[in-house]
DNA sequence: CACCTATATCGTAATATTGCAATATTAAAA
DNA sequence: TTTTAATATTGCAATATTACGATATAGGTG
């Protein structure tokens, strides 16, 4: 026990928890957030932003990577990273589809 | 350590943080495409449909009830539950707003 | 080359999550 | 009122996550 149990469920649904997941932590939030506001790539700057220490931020921009939320390129000494627009618009998408399956059915449901 | 230091973010990120969290398990994404795919809110009958024991799948009501992601009314004998639409838009639109931004800056970026 | 800067990785402690058996609770049914 | 059915809670073991110090790596600069 204690580790998910993946085998029971679609790899769709597989595929979306963990895209899903790596967006579930504050400090991931606040990195693609930081990442939008600059409006642009950013190289090497994460880090003074956010108030965690220097690995953990490496860590936490690994797994939004390997999500692939965000895209890094290296750019001589440093790492530029910034949001990859497909996958949000695969969130967007999974959201709206949801949204717009429950306006089709107002009424009918005990909410 | 190995709590969250939620305390370096703002509410704003650990609201849309824990309601992602929410969503990023499986069973949990498997839970709610199942409450949209019966076209109703269901009472009873969701630990049948997901191979999990059902203390199990009651905990990960719970957590979607915390989250704000489903809402569950007692239904004599059993507990219907259906997804909550305001929860969901809200994501669509936290979503759709950073889609937005990224169209804006199309190309400025190194993606 | 030696040195500095930026980032990654390793190791590890603290904490959280996942899953289930056992048990409790609650309300309808007999 | 006993029984049955549906759901929740408790307790616990297995595993995952979070965070960080120490250290490694790799690319610039002098």
């Amino acid at each position: 026990m204690g580790a998910t149990k993946s085998e029971h469920f679609t790899e769709k649904q597989n595929a979306m928890a963990s895209m899903i997941k790596a967006l579930g932590h504050p400090a991931r939030v606040a990195i693609l957030e930081y990442l939008l506001k600059v409006d642009t790539c950013i190289c090497g700057d994460i880090v003074n932003e956010i108030p965690l220490a220097q690995p953990t931020i490496s860590q936490h921009l690994k797994e939004l990577k390997q999500a692939g939320l965000i895209k890094g390129r290296i750019e001589g000494n440093s790492i530029c990273y910034c949001v990859d627009e497909q996958a949000i618009k695969t969130m967007r998408e999974y959201f709206g589809g949801i949204s717009q399956q429950l306006e089709k059915r107002a009424g009918k449901c005990c909410s």
